[in-house]
RNA sequence: AGGCUCGUAGCUCAGGGGGAGAGCGCUACCUUGACACGGUAGAGGUCGGCGGUUCGAAACCGCCCGGGCCUACCA
């Protein structure tokens, strides 16, 4: 047995058995194994991402999970990657290359591809480095990147089978486009945001002269491209104009004006301009009208507007057009007025520019028939969501969702398969280029040009990560996976897209269960942002407690359908667990080495002690248990929290003590309990706390702490978790017994503000002469935990003169304090104590009274309000019984 | 506009139809041979408000007030 420090220092300790356990491969997944399979993919963190709260609340409960089946002795693979993010990782690296100067128009595309994987080599694995600082037990053998060669094969496949069946198609519609990123988006990677803009009237003579229309918009600059202007079919105001034409300001243009029910009649001026061009709503109504409106692009790509725009403004931004139309409406006199008017706007979520909603030939997913199998898979219960309340966002969306717009016009990412044909425009799908075309036998054929929307290669992710499309054991082992952890923010980029795709390529849900965790937030609730400065580094938080310290405050903060407010200090108080455990811990070492571990355990003729710290020990077990099967991560840490330090610690190590430096007979066996309970509670807290519990059982006896056969001893990682121990109700019911005693003694040594160094006598007045002998039996225990001679126990015992009581359930502890005690103060003990019974027996009182109850509530719960109304009925008059005495000796009534 | 969610001790949060819990903070006493990152004993709450269901509500239901989030085409 090796020294332990004073206190748990994790700085080295946290490396040194990372390593231990990768160079022992206990990690490493095994498909032939016969054992219970469970399997989990990370959900694979963007290659340009660096661990923030998100990842290691993410990360630490998988861990805890995998960790916990590992030692229920599960097959367990925990498949690791990384995600390519498109978008995300283009936009990183042309922005260094534009610091150097460089352009990726310039470079060309081979190029720019060239030196992404270069920036993904060097920069890459950063946030790999950090999850593997957080303890993550992932198979490293089976990292998978969404680019790498198996998964672009799955990507293909995938791509090529849905275009057959006609899943896949190819539109040109009105779609959100980035300009700065410069490439459509599908729905949900647009944000909005709620801002404070204006509604700018404007006034559209009518081309006869004979008056005029006013129409209200949030964005002037797109009057450029009006087609039309739109009123309710039914508004009386504007019957008369339907049909009419109206002379576009600014243009001379004329547009009619149509109707369309989609106006509501009460915003604004009850008429719409028609933009079908660059707004979602107006190009509906367009396609309504009969002949359909035309469409007039008058902002491109860039931003800026086009030759139709008008040579007045054609080259401008945006946003500089619009104050240029609005000083040149002003100008003209049609301005009518300019209202302050809340809005939302839409942006991208990558680069948070306003999108530009402009029309593109774009590939898409049919996602319906997808969606509706996806939706049944959850209302059959073959996915479990948990907790159960988000199925209706998954529901909700899933019910109401658009094609999904899947090609990007970025480089970075899968290409799209798609070849055209020069030569009679064919378009060819197909998994390996084609050498000619199959129409025309033309051999000029060009590839697309974009690439798949980086979650398109994500939603294969539970299978293509285990080989597929080759059938591989991983995939007859592993799939369907176990459970899938992830937050809610990306239920719909990932989760449902997930069901949709692992249902129509395996015919079976990817995952039985999904996780659904919180968001971490700030102590103030606010979400954590760059912006807001209220960012809290986790690297941080590991290097000033350590990882332990840190991993158990998110589990512990980890409680269902609740964001986790992140608090500095709970990680501080979590770290002094730790140090606590590491020094119950060395206390235990030193004193048990002489003593084997047992390989099994059995309490035997145990004292009452020891019984009962091992019967508290079979309940913790169980509830961790069950509270990790059902995720309830902050129960099970608060169960093994509480039992370690306010149970071992608070009293069965305090108990063991006069045994362990006193000669009685029981020594031994007090010692090998230590050491099997240390051993144990070990194991219990390894899934929370990795590094400090893995440092202290290889401390432990050769290091094979209940080694059992096989490799077992060589890592708590692979050691057996505590599982249906034994328990024992009457040690559990005397030791509440003894501790009734023992707290009494040290209220009134508290409450008299009596020295803890001063040993008191103490008589114990027991109502039972059964309690009498379980105390009588326990005397050790009650002189070193209540610091006390106990004198005299019994049903006959009388309170010595000048004696503080305690009175108690089924005791009563006196301290003769000849001289010592102050009357008046413990009549004020006794009076504050009376008064709390008192209050009790008004409550029981009253409610044994009322007729209702008696007739109406079950019968157990009468009982035992009845049996608690007798106990504090007897109790009270003790009380009494005992200040009539004090009265008469302080000579005072 | 719809939907979800939260309001419990000074702070951060659990719990959830039969007399309110934890951590931190606070008060008093204590360096007792694992630990002052410690021990013992305390103080502290009309469980957001109002109604309803019930023998019994902090918990279940409705409304209101106050936070937060998500979805949606009101230009």
């Amino acid at each position: 047995m090796s020294e332990l420090e004073k206190s748990y220092n994790p700085k080295g300790v946290e490396l040194k058995w990372y390593e231990y356990w990768m160079s022992g491969n206990y990690f490493v997944a095994d498909p032939g194994s016969k054992a219970e399979a469970f399997s989990i993919v990370i959900p694979p963190p963007n290659v340009t991402g660096s661990l923030h709260m998100g990842h290691a609340l993410n990360t630490t409960l998988q861990d805890i999970l995998v960790r916990w089946k590992r030692m229920k002795g599960c097959n367990v693979l925990w498949i690791p990657g990384m995600d390519h993010a498109g978008i995300a990782t283009q936009n990183v690296v042309e922005r260094q290359l534009s610091s150097e100067g460089l352009d990726r128009h310039w470079m060309g595309r081979d190029a720019f591809i060239a030196r992404v994987w270069k920036w993904k080599e060097e920069y890459g694995g950063r946030i790999i480095h950090q999850l593997k600082r957080l303890g993550a037990s992932c198979d490293w053998s089976r990292e998978r990147f969404t680019l790498d060669n198996g998964l672009s094969k799955a990507v293909i496949e995938v791509f090529v089978t849905l275009y057959e069946q006609g899943l896949i198609y190819r539109d040109n519609r009105l779609i959100n486009w980035c300009p700065r990123c410069h490439t459509a988006l599908s729905d949900i990677e647009v944000e909005h945001e709620e801002l404070e803009g204006k509604l700018t009237h404007i006034m559209y003579p009518l081309e006869d002269g004979s008056g005029s229309v006013v129409v209200a918009t949030t964005r002037p600059e797109t009057m450029l491209g009006d087609t039309a202007v739109a009123v309710h079919p039914d508004d009386e105001r504007y019957e008369d104009l339907i049909g009419k034409k109206v002379s576009l300001p600014l243009t001379g243009r004329k547009i009619p004006v149509v109707a369309d029910a989609a106006v509501e009649r009460e915003f604004g001026t009850g008429a719409v301009k028609v933009t079908p061009a660059h707004d979602f709503n107006d190009e509906a109504i367009a396609k309504r009208q009969e002949p359909p409106l035309d469409s007039v692009t008058v902002i491109g790509p860039d931003g800026r507007m086009t030759a139709e725009a008008g040579a007045r403004y054609a080259g401008m931004d945006r946003y500089e057009c619009r104050k240029a139309v609005i000083s040149d409406l002003k100008e003209a006199g049609l301005l009518v007025k300019q209202e302050k008017h809340t809005l939302s706007i839409s942006q991208c979520y990558r680069c948070k520019t306003v999108i530009e909603p402009l029309s593109a030939l774009q590939w898409y997913v049919k996602v319906g028939p997808l969606a509706r199998e996806a939706v049944k898979a959850v209302r059959e219960g073959r996915i479990r969501i948990i907790p159960r309340t988000w199925e209706n966002t998954y529901f909700a969306w899933m019910e109401n969702i658009n094609d999904w717009c899947i090609s990007r016009q970025i480089w970075w990412g899968h290409r799209i398969p798609a070849w055209y044909c020069g030569g009679c425009g064919d378009v060819i799908v197909s998994r390996e280029a084609p050498a000619k075309c199959g129409k025309c036998g033309g051999t000029a054929l060009r590839q697309d040009e974009d690439v798949l929307d980086t979650w398109f290669s994500s939603a294969l992710w539970p299978f293509s990560t285990l080989g597929w499309p080759e059938s591989t054991e991983e995939l007859r082992t592993y799939y369907p996976t176990s459970v899938l952890v992830t937050g809610f923010d990306i239920i719909f980029f990932w989760v449902a897209r997930m069901a949709m795709m692992g249902i129509k390529f395996m015919k079976d849900v990817p995952f039985s269960d999904v996780y659904i965790h919180a968001l971490v937030r700030d102590a103030s609730g606010q979400k954590m942002s760059k912006s807001k400065g209220n960012v809290i580094d986790p690297l941080i938080m590991m290097e000033k407690y350590g990882t332990d310290a840190f991993r158990f405050t998110l589990a512990a903060f980890a409680a269902q359908g609740r964001d986790v407010r992140f608090s500095e200090e709970r990680v501080e108080g979590y770290r002094h667990f730790v140090n606590k455990l590491w020094n119950a811990s060395r206390f235990i070492l030193a004193n048990t080495g002489d003593v084997e571990l047992p390989q099994t355990f059995d309490a035997g003729d145990l004292d009452i002690g020891s019984k009962w710290i091992l019967s508290r020990l079979a309940v913790t077990a169980d509830d961790v248990n069950s509270a990790l099967g059902d995720y309830r991560f902050n129960d099970a840490a608060s169960s093994v929290y509480q039992f370690t330090w306010h149970e071992l610690c608070d009293w069965y190590i305090e108990m063991a003590k006069p045994v362990l430096y006193g000669e009685s007979f029981g020594k031994e066996a007090v010692k090998v309990c230590l050491l099997y309970l240390l051993d144990c509670t070990l194991r219990l807290l390894h899934p929370f706390m990795p590094y400090v519990t893995e440092e202290i059982w290889q401390t432990m006896k050769g290091g094979k702490a209940a080694a059992g056969d096989g490799r077992k001893g060589e890592s708590i990682v692979i050691a057996d978790y505590p599982l249906s121990l034994p328990g024992y109700d009457e040690a559990e019911t005397e030791m509440g017994l003894i501790m009734e005693a023992v707290t009494g003694v040290r209220t009134i040594r508290g409450e008299l503000n009596l020295a803890p160094s001063l040993e008191l006598s103490v008589y114990i007045k027991t109502l039972s002469e059964k309690t009498g002998d379980v105390l009588r039996k326990n005397l050790t225990y009650l002189a070193k935990l209540a610091k006390a001679r106990i004198i005299e126990i019994g049903v006959e015992v009388k309170k010595p003169r000048g004696a503080a009581v305690a009175v108690r359930t089924f005791s009563e502890v006196y301290v003769p304090l000849e001289g010592l005690l102050n009357i008046e103060m413990e009549i004020d003990r006794l009076k504050k104590e009376e008064a709390k019974v008192e209050q009790s027996v008004a409550f029981l009182n009253k409610k044994l009274l009322n007729e209702d109850f008696l007739k109406r509530a079950p019968k157990d719960v009468v009982l035992k309000e009845r049996e608690k109304y007798e106990e504090c009925l007897k109790r009270k008059e003790r009380i009494q019984e005992n200040m009539r005495k004090l009265h008469e000796a302080g000579g005072r009534k």
